[in-house]
DNA sequence: AGTGTCACTTAGGACCCAATGA
DNA sequence: TCATTGGGTCCTAAGTGACACT
């Protein structure tokens, strides 16, 4: 395990804290230090190899094996690396338990919680085993979406023809067409204002400008830090030590974390102390020299009571403070955009503390430093008033360019990656994307069939490349795997999408059970979730990938012909603006529709609708993996629920008895009395049946989603008209599914979505 | 084609707070 | 009235993909 992210902390090893924000020289550094022997080593063999391969190069060409070629000498590098990586390291490592909150994560197969399951209803490898036999409606194909009715005609006209037609006969990405100067934001507007801005309304910018007037007063930044009270000592070898403020800051940074298991982690502790060490004085460094020494529980304890104390707070107290942020939010939550107030997402600056990247990530437990006026960039319009920075300091630059989204940004130094400070979802320029993006899916959805017969017919390629390519747009359709770029080796978690499996990541089985053909699926993907699947595929499928595998380490691409520029090359000659990315898209949303057109049953109550409609989605949340740790208290309120069910079900028996009794007492007595208390008895069995069913309903929904995450999904890729038309259709109110944020992301839906409207 | 940079979307988890129920 | 709990919000990491440059 000792020398498993040599390579990182070698990468690291220069103390100067601004060398993370230069990736280039970061990395080259990296190249360098990287086991010189080795470096060497691999050179020479790389070359011959290269020799070898060119020799080979006709006769594998035709045998399809793996040839060729200068294009592979930066992938066989890699690879290398990762193996000798792989040597040092166990095997065993990289799945290692690692617990958080109860959801075990990098964990062995054994060990996982359950793989996607098949118990929902809902095959987890789909959607198309049935789809792709199946045909869509021709005549889907046929027409352009204007025909279904989504806008209120007069108004929506000639939008309509900016999204739709345009994107179908030209472009959707407006940057094609060239100065088509219709914005005329001038007239528009003031009084619409105070209403709800209908933006799908008006006229798209189509000529790549983003915006024509900006205007924001700058980011909120992070409180400065105040220093500890003297009474709360920080020890080192027993002794209390005061520390100066900024050595102080960052033993905080890590004192609030201690309960957190990974601060007892190597790497994080490591990286932790390293960076510690470079905000301290030269006197704390030469004294503290052992993380293992220092105490931190007095400061832990001390933010522990704080945060006590916040809770305790009186009501006044909350109220004020809620003000403040309101106040905050009113100042600066806010921008001018093209005459229309809109709500800015994040308009606070991240504060500093120490990095956790997810999964087993090299850099975890670094110093994330405090933004400073001078290290944001503002973006606004000349001519708007341009924010201040704080007294006595000043923005790194204030430029004004309209080609882009952002208001403010900073390079953050861990990644050395930019950040920015952009509009909430709400507004018009993330909404205006979003609906494109659907569009973008349902123009994939006229073509997919073709798409589909093409790729099929790819797997016979006598290029491997061309078959490489062809399977993994198998896998990213039929499985909504990501695409899979590469990434930098030890700068982040090892995590794949398709373009990036390596060999390690599946396993075949001629035959598994009584199925035939399978491919079994173990890899991390984004946020180092794991991706366990086992399906069944095409014998041709099949054979490919045993071709593909023919001669590799587990440590190499599975498609080594193939990276997600190549695919996504391919992809935009298929059709215009297709990327990996619409196929997630889109699978995800012609799932929901499919399955919402299954499940709803007409005659079912408003719970048991609202029960389909969560399983549609999480069919879908299914398809795409979006999983969540169970919660924490899972298994105490399942049981809570369960003892309400059972307390019901004693409830309606006892009713039903007291029904039959009032019935016999009727029957005898036949009197007016008699027979209301039989109504009176009917109407109560009636309601608790009522509100057992919800109960049920609402424990199978619960237990279904044990670790099913639905809002990725419903927020990023399920086309909201599909469920704003499933609601108008079924008389379900959209809030049932759509809280206010959600409503106010998807204002554009609910407003232009009819009850007919058809993805 | 390879590489780096930039912009922007997608993602899970922490945390907060209001509704709910004992 | 208090504790619980679960939804909603916030936070920011981690992806995708376009593009410029060489």
């Amino acid at each position: 395990m000792s020398g498993d992210h040599g390579q990182v902390n070698s990468g690291c090893k220069d103390s100067d804290p601004h060398k993370h924000r230069d990736k280039h020289k970061d990395k080259e550094h990296r190249h360098k230090d990287h086991r010189k022997d080795k470096e060497r080593e691999k050179v020479k063999h790389s070359n011959s190899e290269h020799k070898e391969h060119a020799e080979k190069k006709h006769r594998d060409k035709e045998k399809l094996k793996h040839s060729d070629g200068s294009a592979d000498k930066h992938r066989e590098k890699h690879k290398e690396r990762r193996r000798d990586d792989k040597i040092k390291s166990s095997h065993g490592d990289k799945y290692k338990k690692e617990k958080e909150n109860g959801y075990v994560r990098n964990t062995s197969p054994a060990a996982i919680k359950s793989e996607p399951e098949e118990d929902n209803g809902f095959c987890p490898s789909p959607p198309h085993n049935k789809t792709f036999k199946q045909e869509y409606d021709d005549e889907e194909f046929e027409h352009k979406p204007k025909k279904v009715k989504t806008e209120h005609d007069k108004k929506a006209k000639k939008r309509k023809r900016d999204y739709e037609e345009d994107e179908e006969d030209e472009d959707i990405k407006p940057k094609k067409k060239t100065k088509d100067k219709k914005g005329m934001e001038g007239k528009k507007v003031k009084k619409e204002e105070a209403e709800k801005w209908k933006w799908w309304e008006e006229e798209r910018y189509t000529d790549g400008m983003k915006w024509r007037f900006l205007e924001h007063k700058g980011p909120v930044f992070a409180p400065p830090y105040e220093p500890l009270p003297d009474k709360v000592k920080f020890y080192y070898d027993g002794k209390p030590m005061k520390l100066s403020a900024p050595c102080e800051e960052v033993a905080t940074f890590f004192a609030k974390m201690l309960d957190h298991e990974y601060t007892t982690k190597d790497i994080f502790r490591k990286n932790f102390f390293k960076d510690w060490r470079k905000e301290m004085t030269s006197e704390e460094k030469s004294k503290i020299s052992d993380l293992n020494k220092c105490n931190f529980s007095e400061m832990s304890e001390y933010f522990k009571a704080q945060s006590e104390a916040r809770k305790q707070m009186s009501k006044d107290e909350k109220l004020k403070i809620k003000e403040e942020n309101e106040r905050l939010l009113q100042e600066y939550g806010f921008c001018l955009m093209d005459n229309h107030k809109e709500r800015i997402g994040n308009f606070r600056i991240e504060p500093p503390g120490l990095f956790r990247g997810r999964g087993d990530h090299p850099k975890m437990g670094m110093l994330k430093r405090r933004i400073r006026p001078q290290d944001i960039i503002i973006n606004c319009s000349k001519d708007s008033k341009h924010p201040k920075p704080p007294p006595g300091t000043k923005w790194k630059e204030v430029r004004h360019d309209n080609k882009v989204t952002w208001l403010a940004s900073w390079t953050e130094n861990i990644q050395g990656s930019i950040k920015y400070i952009m509009l909430n979802p709400s507004s018009r320029i993330k909404g205006e994307k979003d609906w494109q993006k659907y569009e973008t899916a349902r123009r994939l959805k006229k073509c997919v069939d073709r798409l589909r017969t093409q790729y099929r017919d790819d797997w016979k390629s006598k290029e491997m490349r061309i078959r490489q390519r062809a399977v993994a747009l198998y896998f990213i359709d039929k499985l909504a795997l990501r695409a899979g770029n590469e990434k930098e080796e030890g700068e982040t978690a090892d995590t794949v999408g398709c373009c990036s499996l390596r060999v390690e990541h599946i396993k075949l089985y001629p035959k598994l059970d009584d199925q035939e053909y399978v491919v079994e699926f173990d890899f991390l993907g984004k946020d180092s979730i794991r991706y366990y699947n086992k399906i069944p595929v095409e014998k041709r499928v099949f054979k490919n990938l045993q071709l593909f595998l023919e001669n590799k380490q587990p440590e190499d691409d599975l498609f080594d012909r193939l990276n997600t520029s190549i695919l996504n090359k391919h992809l935009q000659e298929l059709m215009d603006g297709l990327t990996a990315k619409v196929f997630r898209t889109y699978n995800a949303s012609i799932t929901l529709q499919q399955q919402l057109k299954e499940l709803t049953c007409p005659d079912d109550s408003i719970p048991a609708k609202m029960l389909s409609y969560n399983r549609a989605n999480r069919a879908v949340a299914i398809l795409c993996n979006h999983q969540r740790a169970p919660p924490k208290t899972f298994e105490k309120s399942m049981q809570n629920l369960q003892t309400k069910i059972d307390e019901k079900q004693s409830q309606l028996s006892a009713a039903r008895k007291q029904l039959k009794a009032a019935k016999a007492d009727y029957k005898a007595s036949h009197d007016d009395k008699s027979k209301k208390s039989v109504e009176v008895k009917r109407k109560a069995v009636q309601r608790i049946e009522e509100q057992l069913m919800k109960l049920q309903v609402q424990a199978t929904d619960r237990e279904e989603n044990k670790q099913i995450a639905l809002g990725t999904s419903k927020l990023n890729y399920l086309d909201p008209r599909i469920s704003v038309a499933w609601c108008k259709k079924w008389g379900v109110g959209i809030e049932k599914i759509y809280n206010k944020t959600q409503r106010e992301k998807f204002a554009w839906a609910i407003d232009m979505a009819e009850n007919d409207y058809e993805f």
